[in-house]
DNA sequence: AAGAAAAACAAACGACTGTTTGTTTTATAC
DNA sequence: GTATAAAACAAACAGTCGTTTGTTTTTCTT
C-alpha cells in the first residue's frame, strides 16, 4: 500500500514553467504579469498551471525561493574566494549586483517585486528577504570598524543603495562592479574634513 | 464673444479625488488601487472620474506633480534654514525622509509607486523625479568634499538608502530623523582603518 | 500489455478592469 | 430669471483577471 507519489516524469515543463514566471515578473511587475501570459510563454492554457501551483501568489513566492537560492549561492561562492573582511563584503556586494542588474531573472524578482504589493504573500516574501540579508549582517560583523557604528545602518544603507540601483541602472554604462565598488569606496573614505 | 471657459465651481471635488487617489496609490500600489475605489472614496461614480482625468496614467502623474511639489518645497524650506552646507544636506535628507515615511500620501507615491510599473506614464514619471533630484544634486555639489570623489554616485548612494527605507521602517521604532543622521554620519566618518 | 499516476486540455465561471456614452443635475454669470 | 458651462449620474461596453471543473492524453511502473 502507501507508495501512491511517484517520481515526476522526465518531461516535466515546472522547470520551464518557473523559468518564464521569473522573466515574466521581472519584466512586467508581479500585477501586470497575468497567468496567461506566464502560461501561453510555456505554450500550455492558463488551466494548467494549476497543476503545479494552487495560486498566483504561490508561484511568486517558489520564483521568490528560487532567486534567493540563486542569490545566495552567488554571494557566498563570491566571498568565499577572499579572506580579508573588507574585501570579503567587496566582493558580496558586486555578486548582489551582478545578479541583481544583469544576469538572473529570479534574483531581479526578489528586488523588483515590493512584498507589500503582494498582501497575500507578504510575510513569506519578507521571511526570504530577510534570510538572504543575513548573509551581509554576517559579512559586516566581521568588519573591523571604528567604535559606535551602527552596524545594523550600515547594512541597511548598503544594501539599500544597492538595491535601488535597479531603478537607475542602465545597460552599458557603468558595470555592476564598478557600481558596488565606488558605494564602499564612499563608505571607507572620510567625507568631511580634509578639503 | 470666446471667453467660452468658466471658472472652476466652488463645490469642486477634484481636490478630495486627488487626496483619495494619493491615499489609495500609497496604500495598495497603482495596480491593485482601482479607479472603482478611488471614485467610492469620493463618494462618485467611477465614469465622473473622467471628466477629470483622462487616464489612469493621468490621474497617477497628477499626483505624482503634486507629491514632488510637496516634498520639493519641504526639502527647500528645510534647507532654507541652514547655511553649512553639509547641515543643509542633513536638513534635506530628513525633510525628505519624514515626508516620505510620515506625512504626506502625495510624496509617498512619487516613492513607492516605481515608474517602470507604469509603462504609459514611465517617461513623465520619471521626468518629475529627477527634477526634484536634482535639489540634492545641488546640495551635493556644494559640500567641501576631498578630491576624487564622485559627486553623481554620493547623490546615488545616498537616495537610494533613503528610498529604500520605505522597504524597512516601521513607526514606532527610530524617527526619519534618526535615521537621516546615521546615514549621514556613516558617510562623513571614515569606516577604514582605525578600529 | 495493463494499471496508475502525472500532466495537460477544454471550457467555462463570476468578478473585476479601465473606459465610453448619453443624459441630468447644479452652480454660476449676465 | 434664464442661458451656460461645470460636474456628476446611470448604465453599459468589451476585455481581462484568477480560478475551477470535468475530461483526456501521456508517461512511467510493474
Amino acid at each position: 500500500m502507501s507508495s501512491i507519489a511517484r517520481a515526476p516524469r522526465s518531461d516535466n515543463r515546472l522547470p520551464r514553467l518557473l523559468d518564464e514566471a521569473a522573466r515574466l515578473f521581472r519584466q512586467k511587475g508581479y500585477h501586470a504579469a497575468s497567468i496567461r501570459d506566464v502560461a501561453a510563454a510555456v505554450g500550455m492554457l492558463p488551466g494548467s498551471l494549476y497543476y503545479h501551483f494552487a495560486s498566483k501568489e504561490d508561484l511568486l513566492v517558489a520564483v521568490y525561493e528560487e532567486g534567493v537560492r540563486q542569490i545566495s549561492d552567488a554571494v557566498v561562492v563570491a566571498t568565499a574566494g577572499q579572506s580579508d573582511p573588507w574585501r570579503r563584503l567587496e566582493a558580496g556586494c558586486v555578486a548582489h549586483l551582478e545578479a541583481l542588474l544583469r544576469l538572473n531573472d529570479y534574483a531581479q524578482v526578489v528586488i523588483r517585486v515590493l512584498p507589500r504589493d503582494v498582501p497575500k504573500a507578504r510575510s513569506r516574501l519578507t521571511l526570504l528577504r530577510d534570510a538572504y540579508e543575513r548573509l551581509f549582517t554576517d559579512l559586516i560583523a566581521a568588519l573591523p570598524l571604528p567604535a559606535g557604528v551602527d552596524r545594523r545602518y550600515l547594512r541597511l544603507m548598503l544594501l539599500g543603495a544597492l538595491n535601488w540601483s535597479q531603478n537607475w541602472y542602465h545597460e552599458g554604462k557603468d558595470t555592476p562592479k564598478t557600481i558596488a565598488r565606488r558605494f564602499l569606496k564612499l563608505l571607507q573614505v572620510s567625507l568631511r574634513g580634509e578639503e
